[in-house]
DNA sequence: CTGAAAGCGCTTACAG
DNA sequence: CTGAAAGCGCTTACAG
């Protein structure tokens, strides 16, 4: 247990006194407090001092009130214990709060209905503006809360005034992932789907099958099952591929998550990772690494991702246009994919 | 893609408009909208009648300026993207939601000043209390903190007006486990730890001893190394346990990440679990029942915490004393335990 | 039971 | 460059 200073009151001194202890008036000291015109060397010396000396933090509340600006920004994210997006939040949090911004994170379980009631109170409480973490609102939807405050979303591709997307390349991971799996030698190569209702998950399908076609594979609709981008739902894909009776050689799901499930399943039945079936995720989650045997896949930039949208969002608050690359997928090669056995 | 309503206007209207479209003061709609006063039956109604037309909605930040409850309460969690404190994040998010009330989370990092920080960021935006997850504050910060405002935490056993504490009995948890692995027969257990500065840390070292010794087993600090509670760390752990030369066939460690991480350690010595070694972990994380072989361990009823802590904080500003039981602890045994082999 | 008034702590036209 | 004043949308004594 570390030592800790005693708390400060916090808020006990208001721009009122600061302004009196400065000998200027209250609207001289919020200028220099936000930048908002040019104020004589002398007064703005004599109020840094009194900030320092009286401790002073402007009451964000009355700033929202007055101004307008709550220097918060909303954060639209799906469940709040999502391993994938959880480490997007982080990179929120880190590049908001370089600039002193607070990031107010609510859950929108993959509901429009829900999203939209989380953005309007996010609206209620007057956040500077929101980010959207893909979720299920419309694109039309996210144009017209764009003409409110400004938005970023990820997951999408959309142009509007006052509203930045940022997307990764989906499509092109996944054909990566099956590139990687056919340059090794595979030939039968199952896929586990994610549902279609998600945006990401049509993305990879498509990458798979693109990656298919590139080695001169046909697309077989049998080595497809579905899952819900969780373990069970892995689990339970794989358990139906493996009723089908179809043979293959390799499994590419279209989530760690689902990999990982997917594993458990090949296990019960006896089937050796890599020796037996290949499996490849997509995301790369910090668990991944330590997955029996360590998974390869994909990596998703959930980190840069965050911070992306972060960085687009006080771009746009300071009305400049935002400009941001996220880097692209790239295959990570572990331990759970290997050459298809000679005798299978 | 779900098709969503068109986002309504919302701060719209305000208590101002209400009140005159209704016929009644501005403080009468106060009122009706605080339970602050009884108010006749008939102008009741026509405020009703106003608020449901002009679709008003309380502006929260106005209403913090001038009441000081902003219906929103703090949450200081050491890291946003913790897989075990996440699931806390999620009931406390639903236990406020049912209110009306907000949470804004914020992440101390497991540093005292960090956290302190963090609470005086959370007491600028006035939220009406704070719930602490654990971390590093001391005692004494929590009380005087309690002075100024509602404090509920977990992770510590307190008493001080306005402060309530939930705290899991990691203790008996950690002495469950161990006996789990006892009474399989196992009398050479390892003992991953957390690292000492961590409360949990040291209790759960508390109980594994305990449960050695209503074994009649003697501890053997050769067979005790210390990790962070992550993975990396817990299968540096079981390396370096390993490289003694000190014999076991159980390995219990503080937490599920750090067993996971020793389960690969195992591995990659061509030692299999659990016929070589029982694995066994603490926390019952969603992924653990998904790891190859499925992590035995004891529940850590991480939802309830944040649910309750929540609760707590929920009968705190009511004026009310909280009383919650949070579920003790229990052993979940799944396939990375058995019987010792009897030729070892 | 109900209004008028003051005020929460700031910001922002409006005038110098 | 700088003040005085009004106002953001609510709540809460203070008087009826």
């Amino acid at each position: 247990m570390v030592k800790t200073s005693i708390p400060k009151t916090t808020g006990t001194s208001t721009l009122g006194m600061v302004a009196k202890a400065a000998g200027v008036s209250a609207s001289t000291v919020s200028r220099i407090l936000n930048g908002t015109a040019v104020v004589s060397e002398a007064k703005k010396q004599a109020v840094d001092e009194a900030i320092a000396r009286l401790g002073f933090v402007p009451n964000p509340v009355a700033r929202g009130l007055a101004g307008g600006r709550t220097l918060s920004v909303g954060v639209v994210t799906q469940s709040i214990d999502s391993p994938f997006y959880g480490v997007a939040l982080r990179g929120i949090e880190d590049e908001l709060d370089r600039v002193g911004y607070s990031p107010l994170f609510v859950s929108g379980h993959w509901n429009a209905t829900e999203e939209a009631r989380c953005i309007d109170m996010l609206r209620s409480r007057r956040v500077d503006g929101i980010i959207v973490l893909t979720g299920r609102l419309s694109d039309a939807a996210l144009k017209q809360y764009a003409k409110a405050l400004p938005m970023v979303a990820t997951g999408r591709r959309l142009k509007a005034p006052n509203l930045y997307t940022l997307d990764f390349n989906n499509f092109e991971g996944a054909r990566l992932a099956t590139g990687h799996l056919t340059s090794l030698g595979h030939q039968r190569i199952a896929f586990i789907a994610g549902n279609s209702e998600h945006p990401d998950a049509n993305e990879r399908l498509c990458g798979y099958r693109a990656g298919l076609e590139a080695a001169g594979i046909a697309f077989n609709p049998e080595l497809v099952a579905s899952g819900l981008f969780h373990e069970e739902s892995g689990m339970l894909a794989a358990e139906r591929l493996l009723d089908t009776r179809q043979r293959f050689t390799a499994l590419f799901a279209a989530n760690d998550q689902m990999a990982l499930g997917a594993c458990l399943a090949l296990q019960r039945r006896s089937l050796r990772v890599p020796q037996d079936v290949s499996v490849m995720g997509f995301d790369d989650l910090s668990i991944s690494r330590y997955s029996i045997p360590p998974l390869s896949t994909v990596h998703h930039p959930a980190y840069e991702l965050g911070q992306g949208a972060a960085a687009a969002m006080l771009c746009l608050l300071r009305g400049e246009k935002p400009s941001f690359n996220l880097p692209g997928p790239r295959v990570i090669a572990r331990e759970s994919t290997a050459a298809p056995s000679t005798r299978p």
